[in-house]
RNA sequence: CGGGGUGUUGUGUAAUGGUAGCGCGCUUGGUUUGGGACCAAGUAGUCAGAGUUCGAGUCUCUGCACCCCGACCA
């Protein structure tokens, strides 16, 4: 893409209200645009990350058996009311028509997919089933605050369970659990992120959250020092060693959610009374596990985790672009190298705008792309073009015809 | 919802109760071209409503919005 046709702008100054360095950033370098408090718009870089993140999360889940679907935001109060949330469930936003008739906006899904699965899957043969999508949620926040990592609506990927037998279950939240992990993984943050013991809120009494340490973390986590097993300093107290290892040695950390697992045992299939007969034409009742992962969030933590005092350093994998191409001057060497990259797939950001060199490479450290590629008079006489990783200082000349060679070295 | 703070052009800021000014951006013209260039000319604003006053960005009240701490949560 030509920067000259993107829209968007940088700033040089941040809002002045915004502290949090996700939202200082994102919106400087155009990722993001504030509609209101915890609401926002995702511009073209911000929505490619996104995307990028979207696709990374739906691969680990389509490989643990996942079948994407897409369900309604506006959901019936009939659902809500027998599984009892309707009313005690304070973050739910509920909406009337006309007519005076009641809709929530939904917070998450277990009301429309429980019924849906009953619909659907209706013989133990069926059995286990796992759906899946991505969604706009909404919760009413009494606060929104730190940036995209606590907003009213919010992107996440929301994946539910069904089976038959506690082991089946188990099972596969072990499966899930590594999915997660090969997430954050391949997002950057993995070396960061600790699988976390934790309360279970509205939809069971434990859970394991995966918590990303940062100064920009809203929880406390304690680290346990021997396995790495984490435990949220909501349940310390109740939960004083480590389950796993059953070691006592931890470190405290700041950290911030970004995904979580549940167990939810018949919790939401009981009220709708989903239940299979199964082989031996016993009744059986149905259990659940529901796995979320917030993308906004996980995109505003990459930024809290990467970046300097110049801008977003972005892992490679969620880069909205690869490369940063950078013309200084006029010459039409650097329209030829962007022709011939497109040609070859390399998502490339073309900055063939008339600024000067200070302006684009200002931009360019502040929107983060994980090469910088210059072409200028200069780099053309020393031999070629000019590249360098937005995470090193270091630059190096490469011939024109290189630079693919060089990206994938 | 409790506590604290802030609202001046797109953005960042200034203005004893007395002409709303400046930087960035944007527009036009010219000069520049390897780390947020320069000259000139333009563009656009006091959150909303009421009150006090000869006169309100400034004082008072009400409302709204945003940010931070807390309670609650991916």
């Amino acid at each position: 893409m030509k920067q000259s046709q993107l829209f968007t702008k940088t700033q040089k100054d941040a809002p002045k209200d915004e502290v949090s360095v996700n939202a200082q950033l994102l919106i400087r370098a155009g990722f993001v645009d504030k509609l209101m408090a915890g609401v926002y718009t995702f511009l073209p870089l911000g929505l490619r990350v996104m995307k990028k993140i979207e696709n990374i999360i739906r691969e680990e889940i389509n490989a643990i058996g996942g079948q994407e679907i897409f369900m309604p935001t506006l959901q019936p109060k009939e659902n809500w009311l027998k599984t009892g949330r309707w009313d005690t469930m304070d973050d739910l936003y509920k909406v009337k028509d006309a007519s005076g008739k009641e809709f929530a906006l939904g917070p998450t899904h277990e009301e429309i997919v429980v019924p849906l699965a009953q619909k659907y899957i209706n013989s133990y043969r069926d059995f286990p089933f796992y759906a899946y999508q991505f969604q706009n949620k909404f919760r009413m926040e009494l606060r929104a605050k730190s940036g995209i990592l606590r907003g009213r609506e919010f992107m996440m990927k929301d994946l539910y369970s069904f089976h038959l037998s506690e082991d089946d279950f188990n099972a596969y939240y072990e499966k899930a659990a590594k999915a997660y992990e090969k997430i954050f993984q391949r997002t950057g943050i993995g070396e960061k992120t600790y699988k976390t013991f934790a309360s279970g809120g509205s939809f069971s009494k434990y859970s394991h959250e995966y918590q990303t340490v940062t100064p920009a973390g809203e929880d406390l986590i304690h680290i346990c020092n021997q396995c790495g097993l984490a435990i949220n300093e909501e349940i310390k107290g109740e939960v004083d060693v480590c389950p796993s290892c059953k070691g006592a040695d931890f470190r405290k950390e700041k950290a911030i959610e970004v995904g979580n697992i549940f167990n939810l045992k018949n919790k939401y299939t009981q009220p709708f009374d989903f239940k299979i007969k199964d082989e031996k034409g016993e009744e059986k009742e149905v259990i659940m596990g529901c796995y979320g992962l917030g993308l906004s969030r996980l995109m505003g933590t990459i930024v809290e985790v990467f970046h300097d005092d110049k801008g977003i350093i972005w892992p490679e994998s969620v880069a909205p672009f690869k490369v940063h191409l950078i013309s200084l001057g006029k010459n039409d060497e650097a329209e030829k190298i962007y022709n011939d990259l497109i040609k070859k797939s390399v998502e490339v950001l073309f900055d063939d705008r008339e600024e000067t060199a200070g302006k684009k490479f200002a931009d360019s450290d502040l929107i983060g792309i994980p090469y910088r590629i210059v072409v200028s008079e200069k780099s053309l006489q020393s031999g070629g073009v000019e590249i360098k990783k937005r995470n090193q200082k270091e630059t190096e000349i490469i011939n024109q015809n290189s630079i693919i060679e060089k990206l994938n070295a």
